[in-house]
DNA sequence: GTCTATAGAACGATAGAC
DNA sequence: GTCTATCGTTCTATAGAC
């Protein structure tokens, strides 16, 4: 493996480690075995690794998304699947917990985050849609706020559950999200 | 202002603008024109200063949440409220913003923090349980995990806004909150 | 209780040899 | 492309005068 390609792997476990401004660029270099001069050599500085890495790690977690999503099963079905994905909720998101630090203004780390949710929120308000032509759901929900909606119910349950240091206060709110879900999906009426 | 009211005074405003971990000592010395000295009497550290600054923050945001809850409008009214309450999106939640950082694993700052959560999940709850004794809402659900999934809601709006660095992305969250809330409850009888 | 001066370590980045 | 040595700054904390 390239030093380059070194830098960017520990620096893509570190920045889920200890966020961004945590980690400081010799954790990287220490984890990666490359030197100061392989890292300011192949990128101009922190911000422009942490970068490359975001977009390493975007790209992972989107694949991951369609492997749920693009599947042959009920929309709902595949929504519920999402929320009851395993998540490691003391470790928080992925991508999204860089959310509250002041870098997070840069446009460099906010884009592949952005991205990411994004695509999440895309899936979600596709397999909506769908459920709603198909009858399954109200005519009166509009899928892109409902998408947003489950969205968030995940972002949140990840907060929670570091608030409290408990990974079982994050599938309480997953488990109202399905009750909400099943609560609105309506009968068929054959 | 004794020069112990404004160190505390200034770390409140410092967490909610920059976190825990980019709050420096500096920082809140300049800003509440303290020195080095009042700071290290007062407090053991930053750790401490911290610590006591979130639980005055914890204090008033619990008293902001029951002005919303402790009324007599109907309880999905109040719920209705709390969602659509007028929120800095891009500041991000004044406590929850320092569920990410390191330090959060510190027992001096996740206890003020989980106890606002707590309040307010309890007072969800409460709601939702009123609801449901009044045959608002279908008895299948569960409002211990409902509550969740609302505060989820809310915590993971600020996630979102934050990330695509637009507050209407957690309007739009809020607004399906909303819609799913007015999906299930269930028609009046008589 | 409050101040200034300073400590020792870690920060992000640069210099320059190979 | 990779390395080691080092820069100037900032970090959190301590010392000691008043």
């Amino acid at each position: 493996m390239s030093k380059r390609a070194a830098l960017v792997q520990a620096a893509k476990s570190l920045l889920w480690e200890c966020g961004y401004e945590a980690m400081s660029p010799r954790d990287v270099l220490e984890r990666s075995g490359a030197g100061q001069g392989s890292l300011y050599h192949h990128f101009s500085g922190k911000l422009a690794l942490a970068s490359a890495a975001l977009d390493e790690i975007a790209a992972e977690e989107m694949l991951a998304i369609d492997a749920i999503f693009d599947c042959d099963a009920p929309p709902l079905a595949r929504i519920r699947s999402y929320l009851q994905r395993e998540r490691e909720a003391l470790r928080g998101c992925r991508l999204a917990r860089l959310a509250n630090e002041t870098a997070i203004e840069s446009a460099a780390l906010r884009q592949p985050i952005a991205a990411f949710l994004e695509h999440i929120e895309g899936q979600l308000q596709r397999a909506l849609s769908e459920a709603q032509a198909a009858g399954k759901l109200p005519a009166t929900l509009h899928p892109a706020q409902i998408a947003a909606t489950l969205l968030a119910i995940v972002e949140g349950g990840y907060v929670i559950a570091r608030v409290h240091w408990n990974a079982q206060r994050m599938q309480s709110a997953l488990d109202g999200g399905v009750q909400l879900l099943d609560a609105i999906t309506l009968p068929d009426t054959h």
